[in-house]
DNA sequence: TATAAGAATGACAACGTTGTCTTAACCGGT
DNA sequence: ACCGGTTAAGACAACGTTGTCATTCTTATA
């Protein structure tokens, strides 16, 4: 900046004027200026500017997914990088693999080149540590799973509801005995489908067969096995309900194996491409993780402009996806 | 850092010596410096930091991808975030969607924030505005595709010795009429690809129809519709291959839709999830996409570690995996 | 013509760190 | 008691910017 202020023959600081586009530069100057950047093809510093600015912003945020490659991970990614993007903000990306130490160390690793908000897919259920990095100003946005000991703003689907719409569907197609495959009870989405399996049965006075449940599967081979059991009960299930991406392509695999594909109702949580080629396509409770990080990215950039009011809880409902894996009758 | 160095009587340049682990602190000032960071809840400002120190490095680097949520590109930075965050550098990603002004504004934003390195799927095909930049000291490597006017590392597949090898397996079977499907020609590796096609039918003295041939596709639907077309000339093509994963799900949708799935061939470019369970599953030349994004990580940490040698280019070789689809016989 | 008000520009300090250099304290050997 | 050498610690400047304030110049008005 010193060599393209001295080119031009003005102070450093109508540099930064020119730069900033602060108005009060003569159109004579502003050019020559301009014409200097070209010259020397300067680039701003703007790890230096943030530290200098008052407000500090650095212009980037963070964002804590569970792995970066999974779809849902990725579609959210993609949408909150197109707010971001439409305001010059970048986006530093991180997979914490569920894992909770993991989680920490990306944050903190966010957190000390300052970024100016973080977007937290959560792994662990304490977010105390947050507290003085909230104090700091650090804006902040739960996205898909609530943050614990932290009252913060998130954005959330309604997963049982999602989950409960999706049992009621198979009930109503006249299956009473539906099996029921779900993830680590320790992530919240997981826990709450559950329930929701629970509730909906309950509430249409079903009795639930402890047998028919599988939990804490992780993975497409888990839950192919864990389907497998489960089908070979006596009476077996007339139906599966899969809570997420990987345990539904999971079972799916299992009946194609047990050649019941046609003849067991299948019903997942969570849409995922070619669903609808499959042999008969997979009927799903779909989110729309698109929708989910554009809410969050906006959210936070509301904070980001200085809105101070109480944190807020957005909840996005989910659509039954009927495609004719759900519709199989007992 | 002045406070904790107030706090535990000391001066600023000590503490900067404890949390910089050089050695000539002495323990007891040391874990006075320690238990004033602890106590102010102090974090380190790698911004500042980075501005002051010599290497100036910030710990962090850039990557840009087609599309953070597309398969190919999210597994990639998958690979690249585990061989980065060892070294406790960040990931910085952003989308081209294949627009060379995207791809120059996205890569101007990294070097804004001096990033150490780049890594690159290139959408553009003149990449000597990098020439500067890479005189100022920034690491980069070329991913997937090459780069135009400029001797930088790559990584590549071999895109025509895939191609040629899923088009021989299709000759094997006893085809003689193959389609293609091809995405945009602008794109290096689909020309490659589209070479590899007429190269190796050239090769085995087959003839080339161009009726044979569509080009320029981009997405399922397109390819849905071009396979549509290419199934009704005559005489129809008795096996179609597939340039990329899209591509391949719009050609198997069409071949579905005709109910030719059991008859016509297909093999697809690009391995995708599910392809195993579709109805033959799909034959495919799968790329390795984590190993792609490894090799690229690697290659730029051997650069960022002062590695000073010539430009590198390595070229990974792609699998065919046989799977059905690819064996259907005239 | 004198003067106030406003606009354009620059000098300088400061953001939070680390590199360099200096000083102080201590050691063992004569 | 003195020396040279080593080690620990601090003072100060600097990284590349921007905020603040002072200065100069212009213009409109009394």
């Amino acid at each position: 900046m010193r060599e393209v202020a001295a080119l031009a023959g003005v102070s450093l600081k109508t540099v930064s004027r020119v730069i900033n586009g602060e108005p009060a530069v003569s159109a004579e100057l502003a050019s020559r200026v301009r014409a200097a950047i070209e010259r020397l093809d300067y680039r701003h510093n703007r790890a230096a500017s943030s530290l200098r600015r008052s407000d500090g912003k650095s212009a980037a945020i963070g964002l804590l997914l569970e792995d970066v490659a999974n779809p849902f991970s990725s579609a959210l990614h993609r949408e909150i990088e197109n707010v971001a993007l439409r305001r010059g903000v970048l986006v530093f990306a991180g997979s914490s693999d569920e894992d909770a130490a993991r989680e920490r160390s990306l944050i903190a690793e966010f957190t000390s080149r300052r970024v100016d908000g973080l977007i937290i897919v959560p792994a662990s259920h304490d977010h105390s540590y947050l507290l003085n990095e909230r104090r700091a100003g650090t804006a902040m946005v739960f996205v898909d799973r609530p943050a614990g000991f932290l009252d913060v703003d998130t954005v959330l689907t309604d997963n049982e509801g999602g989950t409960r719409e999706g049992i009621a569907h198979l009930i109503a197609q006249g299956h009473r005995r539906i099996g029921y495959l779900g993830d680590l009870q320790t992530i919240a989405t997981a826990a709450w489908r559950y329930r929701g399996y629970m509730n909906e049965l309950a509430a249409q006075r079903l009795e639930a067969d402890p047998r028919l449940v599988r939990l804490n599967l992780r993975g497409i081979e888990k839950a192919e096995i864990a389907a497998g059991e489960l089908l070979s009960t006596s009476p077996p299930p007339t139906a599966l309900f899969a809570g997420q991406n990987l345990l539904t392509i999971g079972a799916y695999r299992a009946l194609r194996k047990l050649n019941l594909h046609k003849r067991i109702a299948l019903v997942g949580f969570d849409d995922f491409l070619l669903a609808d080629l499959l042999e008969p396509a997979i009927t799903v409770v779909a989110q729309d993780a698109g929708a989910l990080g554009r809410a969050a990215a906006e959210q936070l950039f509301r904070r980001l402009d200085g809105d101070r009011s109480p944190s807020v809880h957005e909840v996005l409902s989910n659509r039954l996806i009927t495609r004719g894996s759900g519709e199989v009758r007992p």
